[in-house]
DNA sequence: CCTCCTCGTGGAATCGATTACACGAGGGAT
DNA sequence: ATCCCTCGTGTAATCGATTCCACGAGGAGG
């Protein structure tokens, strides 16, 4: 492959003039810069990228560490995380930690042999040593959706609360009071926060979160099948199922089917965050949806601040709550409803 | 952050007995390995990959250009690329297309530009001037799912042609004469070869395949929505459509719902590529699995054997039905048979 | 005792870029 | 005519590693 010397040589310039046109340096004759420009085209050369980040230090990526590839969230998250690191342009390097801890590590480990710009990160767990470590050096970071409270680190995500507040309120309206929940890992913010929003929300309600009503999973949909199970064989099971992701959802579904049970008739389901399949399953997810996409704009940019020396602030969206009909039908055509049986 | 040369400095050593200690090189002195892993220690040195990739002209990267990341088939594929390849000790850049073959080209040249190793690609279109300028220079590459004729390069890859005869049978079997397909791109090999195997297949039962059931989509579930529409609006409308991937039957499924009508009852639907969410759709959808997994990482592996100069083979592996409720119900069960109606 | 290997080590070149510094040519001001 | 700038260019140092080559010490063999 062709190198600057190359260049050089084929354009009868030195390297420093090749190198000098190929940054658009001002002070360069049109003559050499015709002359590298033809030399380029001809030998169809394009910079060493290898080369050039270890003379500047700088390698034009960013490293992007989510949960879970698989998750359509997360998915939907690293698209947008790449379309706004191109047009600033920056490329941006996934990696996949599988709710894993230690992928989790190797990864940053591995962006950070790779002298990446910057980081972003969804952790998995409460911190992983490698991780602390890259914050402590000092290495501009930004947490998203998920965040590692003590860490000096902006944040960019999407508060649930007033969504979860709103779905509570859906479901007493619908005539639902035993309500459980499928709680995500204690280690992440997320795996706490919606339970604490839950039972908030509840409690507004007069309504209690029994311990047997709170379903340890792990984002994963093995985990949702498993904790549904389990409320399914209480003695009084819930009324109602709140999953903290959509994969424990998925999971939920697979085990309320196993049982010959019927969505929402026998019991209701609703989940955080909304992807395009919750409109088509039987029957369509209520669910709460964050604004994923300018999430992870908005934490593009705030890296992008940071690496340039600003501050890169904190960044939260609001989420909001979708209805369909997994918690049951909505009350214009409720029919079981007293006030609406006894006026015909 | 630290170099070999403080490292070497702290250990009392040379850079080059430093760099023989860390990889592993025989002829170093029990003593300046203790010597340089305690300076490695204390220091928390990592090897710069920068410089390493400079030197060696090696990345132990890959890159990994594919069609739609937001399409789950293509994220487990890239989900099982990058396990295979952490296996080798190698790193996986992943780039998303989107169906676009500028931004194909794009992330090609970028990772070229990068000097990864080697290059997995499922071609978009039939072939964009960077990424056939790779092929031609060398650089170790494989095409995954979809292919470019005529270029030399190792294809791994499914083939359907088995499983789009059985799901023919499928469908015949239950009464379906008016078959449609709504077919993907053109200038990708996957997008004429299911269009093929169909029409074969219909064939085989003396079955036409009209024009007007060959409905043009792009692998996005938008198009499966508009072609579907058409159908829909045709003065004998399809009995079963064939979407040839998953999104193409999300937007199916859309259309369907729009205008009041029920799958299977009214119109049958199957699809290629299976994903979890099919189990739990509004009628669960038929579907031919491939087996993704194995795919991406036997594409790895020839990929691998490509980059140590052994010639990586190409690999062809069967797909299979799986059939669910979405095409009608399954023949055991089917109660408008005529020839169940006569015996009770 | 001398020669020849082997072993461990260090010096220095190298990969492909960027960039500080030096230098010569040419133009404007005095 | 002299001086000083500016402009365009080239030389060479540099980034952080790897690796070829040379060298000295020590052991084996003659």
């Amino acid at each position: 492959m062709a190198s600057i010397k190359d260049v050089a040589a084929e354009a009868g310039l030195s390297v420093a003039t090749v190198s000098r046109v190929l940054n658009g340096h001002p002070s360069v004759s049109e003559d050499a810069r015709r002359r590298v420009t033809a030399a380029v085209e001809r030998l169809g050369y394009r910079p060493n990228a290898v080369a050039r980040s270890l003379r500047t230090d700088r390698t034009r990526t960013l490293g992007l560490v989510i949960s879970d590839v698989m998750n359509p969230y997360f998915t939907e998250l690293a698209r947008a995380v790449e379309e706004e690191a191109r047009a600033l342009g920056y490329s941006v390097i996934i990696g996949n930690a599988d709710e894993r801890p230690d992928l989790q590590d190797h990864h940053v480990t591995t962006l950070l042999d790779r002298r990446i710009d910057g980081l972003l990160v969804s952790p998995t767990d409460g911190g992983s040593p490698g991780m602390l470590g890259a914050a402590r050096a000092g290495t501009p970071m930004v947490f998203v959706d998920r965040w590692i409270p003590g860490v000096d680190v902006p944040v960019v995500r999407s508060d649930g609360r007033g969504a979860v507040r709103d779905l509570v309120a859906h479901l007493y309206g619908l005539g639902h009071r035993r309500l459980a929940i499928i709680a995500g890992p204690a280690a992440t913010t997320t795996g706490r926060e919606r339970v604490d929003a839950f039972r908030e929300a509840l409690g507004a309600y007069g309504l209690p979160l029994p311990e047997a009503y709170i379903g340890q999973g792990d984002f994963q949909a093995g985990s949702g099948r498993l904790v549904t199970e389990g409320f399914l064989d209480l003695a009084e099971p819930p009324e109602a199922v709140f999953a903290a992701d959509n994969l424990m959802a998925l999971g939920a579904l697979d085990a309320i089917r196993a049982r010959g049970m019927r969505v929402p008739d026998d019991i209701a389901l609703a989940a955080f965050d909304d992807i395009p399949w919750f409109v088509h399953t039987d029957p369509p997810v209520t669910a709460i949806a964050q604004p994923t996409g300018e999430l992870g704009r908005a934490a593009v940019r705030a890296l992008v601040d940071r690496i340039g020396g600003r501050t890169g602030a904190s960044v939260t969206l609001p989420a909001r709550l979708v209805v369909r009909r997994s918690c049951g039908e909505p009350a214009a055509q409720e029919p079981p409803s007293p006030a609406r049986r006894s006026t015909p």
